[in-house]
DNA sequence: GCGACAG
DNA sequence: ATCTTGTCGC
């Protein structure tokens, strides 16, 4: 699909500090709102990193909802690579993540309804996760779904699949905390742009199947860690 | 000042 | 994130 180049976002060349600022400037473009064209096909995405770190490698599996599921039909999926150009730093790390997910959006053909992304969306110190970033630069929906914590508190959630409670910093809900298994780690749901917070946990529910991660992100991630992944299928 | 800290 | 085998559960 059509995507700004992301040499754009390399060519910031921030400094930590304007990072942080610049953060605080996309979070107020940042809409909370469901403002969804029809959903048909929901992108996941994962990134990751390689030979340790010096690689960063972004998956993209396309799933077509309407098709009914699960299980879901795949409609494309794309696995790309390219050196890491920023360190790990917490709070930054969309800056990190984001110009392999752009390239990969770049080689996708489909241009997805809905975006589910491995990550914060909101629930990040400045409102701004790798979600938030992903959906305001390709202009999509997108939602956060993160393995763990970055910021907020929240109750004890309950050890059964399904129980919930949200997740607060600085007196703002940013989240829900999701337990997707039976005594597993919790989600951390969070809208990342153009999707309310109960939307953002709706659509995470609907494609929340057996296991732990949605459908979407979960195909990703698998995808992602296939030893053949050597770009497209 | 001391921890915490997405992937 | 990543390094890794077996093992338990659906």
């Amino acid at each position: 699909m059509p995507v700004l180049p992301p040499e754009t976002l390399h060519e910031w060349n921030l400094s930590p500090a304007e990072a942080v600022a610049l953060q605080s400037r996309l979070a107020s473009r940042v809409v909370l709102e469901d403002r969804f064209a029809p959903v048909r096909r929901v992108a996941g995405v994962d990134i990751g990193f390689e030979d340790d770190g010096a690689t960063t490698r972004a998956a993209i599996v396309v799933l077509d909802w309407q098709a009914g599921g699960p299980p879901f039909e795949v409609v494309e999926q794309v696995v790309y690579r390219e050196p890491t150009r920023m360190p790990y730093i917490p709070g930054l790390l969309s800056f990190r993540e984001t110009p392999a997910a752009l390239g990969a959006f770049a080689r996708l053909e489909t241009r997805p309804e809905l975006v589910m992304v491995d990550g914060q969306g909101i629930a990040h110190p400045r409102r701004l996760g790798v979600a938030s970033l992903l959906g305001l630069w390709l202009d999509l929906p997108a939602i956060g779904v993160a393995k763990s914590r970055l910021c907020g508190r929240h109750d004890e959630v309950g050890d059964t699949r399904g129980e919930q409670t949200p997740l607060v910093h600085k007196g703002e809900v940013i989240g829900t905390v999701l337990r997707s298994r039976t005594r597993v780690k919790p989600l951390y749901v969070s809208p990342g742009h153009r999707v309310s917070q109960a939307a953002a946990l709706e659509w995470t529910l609907r494609f929340l199947h057996r296991t732990k991660l949605p459908e979407p992100t979960r195909l990703a991630d698998r995808l992602a860690s296939r030893r053949d992944a050597s770009g497209r299928r």
